[in-house]
DNA sequence: CATCAGGGCCCTG
DNA sequence: CAGGGCCCTGAT
């Protein structure tokens, strides 16, 4: 456990329209311990560059005079330098400084879509995390439940996240990858992790020799960015779609529907149960083109939306814990 | 009780 | 390119 007692705000600016709760806050992620969301404020520990941080954020602009004010939270004070490199990061990972204009332009009238932007209109895709710690998120999803990705995970932050306490909240963080790389494959196993062990611990020693440094792949396109992640052992066809749409902000790649998004993806553009992943990709493409992941991403997290206020049998039965 | 698939991916033939 | 195997769990 370590006190954070050491703060200091920042205003953010994103681009306007800017949604605040629809982009902090995923109805759709599971639930993990490292954030918080309540009452129109978010928590998350960050760990960036060794260290570990508190963020707290709130709003404080409007839609169109967007404004977040920003805490971080540390175990001492922070240089110009680190807090200015802290918010810069904060702001890409919740993609502060798109331009989505030609997503309402070209998206807006599509009928499926418009009462959707209506509601959401400045919602941007998130990654809370580093790539190394999505990675961890995308491996323990693999072949289990929710329910079980859930427990893989907090048992990982049990064993190597250590606990934050900072604004009233204790939070766990994410782990250096090198934690992973120098503990056993049996002491991972133990953690419930199964075979994923193996793939975490190949997937932290790539960090390690440096052979994947995010801030360089943030410079790559589509295609190079794409293939490099494949390299990475654990990392398919479902996985990576989601990387680059959330961790990369590639808002128009999509070429894999897996089971359980199918079935959604079915019920939200054709009201049927289950219709083939082809269909639906010649779909998506038609509709919505080089912004169909953001776009597909707004239905989505609507629905999840939805189903907090009302009841979504469909879904509910989807949701397997 | 045993069997099996799950919000994949790797590896082999 | 198809299909078996992989850890563990809970549903059947």
């Amino acid at each position: 456990m370590k006190e954070l007692n050491f703060s200091v705000d920042i205003k953010l600016h994103p681009t306007p329209p800017f949604n605040f709760r629809g982009t902090v806050h995923k109805p759709s992620h599971f639930p993990e311990s490292d954030l918080k969301y309540e009452e129109n404020t978010y928590w998350q520990t960050l760990h960036f560059k060794g260290e570990k941080y508190g963020i707290q954020m709130q709003e404080t602009g409007t839609a169109n005079e967007p404004e977040v004010n920003l805490v971080i939270f540390s175990d001492e004070k922070l240089t110009d330098n680190l807090i200015k490199e802290i918010s810069t990061e904060i702001k890409y990972r919740f993609d502060m400084n798109s331009d989505l204009a030609g997503f309402y332009e070209s998206c807006g009238s599509d009928e499926l879509l418009s009462p959707v932007l209506k509601k959401w209109k400045g919602m941007r895709v998130s990654s809370h995390v580093s790539l190394y710690e999505y990675l961890v998120v995308s491996t323990v999803l693999q072949n289990a439940t929710v329910k079980r990705s859930v427990q893989m995970l907090e048992n990982l932050f049990q064993k190597f996240g250590e606990s934050l306490r900072f604004n009233k909240q204790k939070l766990s963080s994410f782990w250096p990858a090198k934690s992973i790389d120098s503990s056993s494959e049996e002491e991972l196993r133990d953690l419930k992790l199964g075979y994923r062990a193996k793939t975490l611990k190949r997937q932290a020693a790539v960090f390690i020799d440096g052979k994947i440094k995010e801030k360089k792949l943030r410079e790559k396109v589509t295609e190079k960015l794409k293939d490099k992640l494949l390299s990475i052992y654990g990392i398919g066809p479902a996985s990576v779609q989601n990387i680059l749409f959330e961790v990369f902000k590639e808002y128009g790649f999509v070429n894999h529907i897996p089971p359980w998004e199918q079935k959604i993806y079915s019920r939200l553009l054709f009201n049927e149960e289950e219709k083939p992943p082809e269909v639906i990709l010649q779909e998506v493409d038609n509709r919505w083109g080089e912004w169909k992941s953001l776009a597909m991403h707004y239905l989505f997290e609507d629905l999840f939306w939805r189903k907090k206020q009302e009841d979504i049998p469909w879904l509910e039965e989807l949701i397997r814990l």
